[in-house]
DNA sequence: GAACACAAAATTGTATACAATACAAGTTAT
DNA sequence: ATAACTTGTATTGTATACAATTTTGTGTTC
């Protein structure tokens, strides 16, 4: 369960250590939205043959991470306004009742285990590594579904916490602050004390938060604003 | 959207259309949890190599209707009793909201499409196919989700919908009726009224009927009341 | 110079061959 | 007789070869 950062992979890698790999490196936002992953590339990146690269595309074309046409290869995906919405949606539907859960579960263990996170996280920002610290944050989330022992609902969030990073990557607004600070700390407090209501609201807020420090107005609303900003 | 029942397979056989046809098998309880999937026999049944069967394979375990464990191979799913509580829980938490969206959009087309498959689903119960009939029974809650327009949450569904039959076929009582007939009905009428709060309650104690309806007692519990049984 | 046609290159899809692992049966030793 | 070992078979994992498709580049025509 003590997942690493590093990067390394066993020899000779398998289709899931690339898997893993490519999402920790999806995750970081070292490789944009949109980017050909082409077979023979990372067959050789990795040492293997396009046999085993296939599998692990495949596995993370499951989880939406990248896109999958026949005949045209792979890409990392690249989520429409729309499936943004709905991936946040689902998270506010999903992520407050496992936080209540997790409330009710939570061990000693557990909330330092989230404590480190959030530690690591604010040494990533210290160190101007947003990507780890992006990283981490989504970690945060999925821990916290693993400490609610719901196994199903930990496997959808983290699907959904590695769209969100896509998600973000594409439509985060600049302005807004990289905020949360807080929030996840404030989080953990509620589940060390084992307070399901305050969990729940939390997370809940935390989410809406999140929600709305994206942009997914559609395009129309865009270009008005474009032409908006123009016009001065 | 007008998806099939018939088994027939498009020549050549594609990774995908292979997996459509093992899910509906699975699906209708042609084939037991636990079954073996043999990557040669399923080669040679469809009529293609095993590069292809291993891609169907690897889909089926994406969404957990089958099991590959490295260097043992693939067989069908067969979900603990956790993992059946599990995913009725998820189910509890997801399909009744789904089910509220699913009022508030439904067209005209989409309730006959609805009524279409209560029909199908009693015929088959009439033509004595219960593996058919409880097929069409998991359709017809796929469909809500697809009519709610929230295609990652429908996603999830239709992964919890597929586990569920696997469930079924391990848990479900034989005392229990087939029930659910009129489950259905009312449920499409809430949707067709438009009537939110009716369709999110039908809904949720829909579920809790199913969930009812299965033996999720553990191994204790069970061994015990066979001495109850027994003592008498 | 732009648009189309066609050929060449690159990339993906599938099949097959080979390597590695697991399983089962039979053998030997204690 | 049982346990451990060995060997043979079956099955899965991986690499490579070939087929099919898409993309790219070049030349020709208007």
């Amino acid at each position: 369960m003590n997942r690493t950062i590093d990067t390394t992979l066993p020899q000779p890698a398998t289709s899931d250590s690339i898997a893993q790999a490519l999402s920790l490196a999806i995750h970081k936002h070292r490789v944009a939205p949109g980017t050909k992953l082409g077979e023979d590339e990372l067959a050789e990146i990795y040492g293997v043959s396009r046999t085993v690269v296939r599998g692990a595309l495949q596995t993370l074309s499951h989880i939406k991470l990248v896109d999958i046409r026949r005949n045209k290869g792979a890409s990392v995906a690249s989520p429409s306004i729309i499936e943004a919405r709905e991936v946040f949606e689902t998270r506010e539907l999903l992520e407050p009742r496992t936080a209540r859960s997790a409330a009710t579960r939570a061990t000693a263990t557990d909330i330092a285990s989230l404590e480190r996170h959030i530690v690591d996280e604010h040494a990533a920002l210290e160190a101007a590594d947003p990507g780890r610290a992006l990283y981490l944050s989504g970690l945060f989330h999925t821990e916290i579904a693993r400490i609610a022992q719901q196994a199903t609902i930990a496997g959808f969030i983290e699907t959904l916490i590695a769209r969100s990073s896509l998600i973000i990557a594409l439509y985060w607004r600049r302005e807004s602050a990289l905020c949360e600070k807080h929030a996840h700390h404030a989080l953990v407090q509620a589940l060390a004390d084992n307070d399901e209501d305050q969990a729940e609201a939390l997370m809940r807020s935390h989410l809406v938060d999140l929600h709305s420090a994206l942009d997914l107005r559609d395009r129309n609303e865009r270009t008005l604003s474009l032409k908006d900003a123009l016009s001065q």
